[in-house]
DNA sequence: ACTATTTACGAAGTTTTATTACAATCATAT
DNA sequence: ATATGATTGTAATAAAACTTCGTAAATAGT
């Protein structure tokens, strides 16, 4: 049920002069428009209800009702970003599941529109060419960084993942120009992190990092800053939908490194697999 | 512009007999809905065209209009992404990234079809009365068994995360009928996991497994059985969205405990929170 | 058990909105 | 200039949304 804006932005060039000046009128405020009764939106845009009603049947819509309805959609997909809900404690079991459900995927949606792309793609790069990879993170975040270095070792990459200052502190001190060092945190404040990140930077290795959207002390170290969706509500419920969209961007980078270098990848994995085969029941 | 049918659910309890007769109409057919008038509506549910008014007033909409725009949104969410997609290798970097995080989003809805909100209940139950929780996962289940180990602890609860046999094995032979074990493999084959579990159920424990939905040998073993979507294609690309959808669900069980023990969870979390400042760095 | 009071609901009336039919206007070509 | 067709607006009509008010049922109080 939506589809409304897109096909009104398809079929512009197509429209008569009075049926788009409504059209641009729609584009440019549809959180405005949805809201507004024909005759209103006729008034502001200077022009009569009829028109309004042919721009609805121009469209394929049968009348301006579904022409909103479908914008309404559009909206709906599109700035979903702001529909978390604050997850009520008294509720039925079934209102809760879909609440988290509903967080969770609003997270992956919402990084989508913080992600840069040409980050990602740099990211990619870096951790292809890398000879050595650290992965880092702090409590929740170090399960993160557990779940990369299955990933990357599983297509046969050199990492590894260290989940206290102690580890990392090590590993940072022998990392080199050829490395790549990855700290994760969600709120970008970590003390640990920051400073494995510093003794590793020192060090000439690339710093890549995963923290929450803004400016923050962690992501400030980084050569390549990858960002989450920073929008979730509840602090107290913990790490929820904040490690679902650090997942989800993990697994942009294990895609797209598999992918880059296709053939090795898939060989690796055909190992792995055979491998770790004799943990399942044979049927 | 959405949430429309969310908050109809959570408000369900609380409506009066004649307008619950009408959200239960318009959460069954939310298509079929937003193309009705006031009139027909009220026609179909047998109720007065007051009563829907009055409904959306509750509902906090302005009218009837704004609610059926509510709804729309609603739809265009949910099936805007209804199928997965197998991940190109060779396409662009914003496409992929589509993919994937399409596929993640899809994975958490199908989980919500085959997540029964009764066993959901019963787990919720289970998990807090029991005096010791252990947590198995072997490989990436691992990291999900790690995952809820750290939010139950967060909550005082007593519990251990077992990632191999042999300490899955210790922990099982001192299990008892007041404890509980949840396993969790999503192939639902994992040999480890069968044994382990096996020798907690001869101790009496309780078994509650998540895996992927269907019959397996691990949900076999369990009083009672949590499953998530197993749709996912691509099974070259590791375990992604199946990781997702398994801590969608642990993010649901965890929520149900919390709110379970509202005030003792608070004050627990809140001590958990003190605790771990000092690794923030202080602005 | 009876009455007062609150609550839930619908019938009918009012206002607003969407749609239609037709008339006016504009542009273009002859 | 004027006929023709395309485009837009006006005004009437139909439909929908919303309000008001009265009544029946439920609840509470004596």
């Amino acid at each position: 049920m939506n589809g409304g804006l897109i096909s009104i932005q398809e079929s512009m060039a197509s429209l008569k002069p009075s049926e788009r000046k409504v059209a641009e009128y729609i584009v440019n405020r549809p959180e405005e428009v949805i809201n507004l009764s024909i005759q209103k939106l006729a008034h502001r845009t200077e022009v009569s209800e009829a028109t309004i009603i042919r721009l609805s049947r121009t469209l394929n819509y049968k009348g301006f009702q579904e022409l909103k309805l479908r914008i309404a959609g559009d909206l709906a997909t599109k700035q979903s970003s702001n529909s978390y809900q604050e997850i009520s404690i008294d509720g039925t079991v079934d209102s809760f599941i879909a609440n988290i459900s509903n967080n969770n995927i609003q997270s992956i949606n919402d990084t989508l529109s913080v992600l840069s792309r040409d980050e990602v793609e740099k990211a990619i790069e870096v951790l292809g060419k890398a000879r050595k990879i650290a992965l880092y993170g702090i409590g929740a975040s170090g399960l993160i960084a557990h779940d990369f270095k299955q990933k990357l070792s599983r297509i046969n990459r050199w990492c590894e993942a260290a989940v206290d200052y102690d580890s990392q502190g090590t590993i940072s001190a022998n990392l080199s120009e050829e490395d790549v060092v990855f700290g994760i945190s969600y709120s970008g404040q970590t003390n640990d992190i920051i400073q494995s990140l510093s003794i590793a930077k020192e060090n000439g290795a690339t710093v890549i990092t995963l923290t929450k959207y803004g400016t923050n002390p962690v992501s400030q170290l980084a050569d390549i800053k990858l960002f989450t969706s920073s929008l979730e509500k509840s602090i107290r419920s913990g790490a929820m939908s904040s490690r679902i969209s650090q997942l989800n961007v993990i697994d942009i980078l294990y895609v797209g490194l598999t992918s880059r270098n296709y053939n090795e990848s898939v060989v690796a994995l055909e190992r792995t697999r055979k491998a770790v085969e004799h943990l399942k029941k044979h049927v």
